[in-house]
DNA sequence: TTTCTAGTTCACCAAAAAAAGAACCAAAAT
DNA sequence: ATTTTGGTTCTTTTTTTGGTGAACTAGAAA
């Protein structure tokens, strides 16, 4: 039985949680995040999720596996010890993951193709204004992993 | 009164919709987004609006407020008309508007700098993971109206 | 002055989302 | 063999959300 959180990290998790509510995420799953990345220990057990967190069992059920579909998080298990641990997939391939999931955003401009496609000359100027958008997000998708190379080129 | 949708038109809008709607937007706002962009005029009345998209006056009031004080869309009047014309603010400041919203993904390392202060140096594998992402997204964060300015470059 | 137009505000409601709780299950421990 | 542990699943309840519709308002028109 590891010891509570302190106030700091209550409230931290909880920032985190509606960081990410508002984004959309589920408001539990939100809190889990911040509850890992906030625990000195990096991970934590479903009861220990259960009972920091005050939800009940079925809530942490759903939501963790959820989030390992959606691969955020992973458990590991230890030797004679049945629990899980769950913690943040955030080792080696966080770059894959952020730079997708920067690039999530540049899912808007196939819908500003369609657009595009679907408009006639009537505006020609919004048509410019919005063409231009989408080359600029084109060309952003595929810098993004260019400025990830420069970012460990820079490390290095 | 201007001739109605069709229907590559509604459900376009619908899918623009749903996309905002899974990012955290309420329903009709994105609706109202994918309206106004689907358009040939490139802009519509409250009433428009209203009829199109079939939902309650109130709502769309609503929706529209909201929609002008995070500044997504605007409206023009005409003389001897009082009706508002709405449109997407997509015009000269495009631009900021949109590295504005990009940068928002960094918000989140303000909380992974919150948590890093935080953190003791129980898991120095876990903070220097953390570290290295933070440090990443400020590297993005700056970058991107590097980026900005490249692409204009490229395209005169 | 009264009526109309273009919206706003507010009390209310339905549906969806989120969580709770009880029953359940499989593997391990006693 | 039966109890405990570590969860899962299913149904129910609670909470939140998104929207409706009626009443209202300010300015323009008749």
């Amino acid at each position: 039985m590891s010891n509570s959180l302190t106030t700091k990290q209550e409230e931290l998790i909880e920032k985190i949680g509606v960081f990410h509510e508002q984004r959309g995420m589920q408001p539990l799953m939100g809190r889990i995040l911040g509850l890992l990345m906030v625990l000195e220990d990096a991970e934590a057990t479903f009861d220990e999720i259960v009972e920091k967190l005050q939800v009940s069992k079925s809530a942490v059920s759903n939501a963790l596996n959820f989030m390992q579909v959606k691969n955020f998080i992973a458990y590991r298990t230890k030797i004679g010890d049945r629990k899980r641990y769950f913690y943040l997939r955030m080792g080696e391939n966080w770059e894959t993951d952020l730079t997708h999931e920067i690039m999530e955003l540049t899912k808007i401009n196939d819908f500003f193709k369609e657009v595009l496609e679907l408009r006639s000359n009537k505006h020609p100027e919004f048509n410019k204004n919005l063409t231009c958008i989408s080359e600029f997000l084109e060309f952003f998708k595929e810098q993004v992993p260019v400025l990830l190379e420069k970012f460990k080129n820079k490390k290095n």
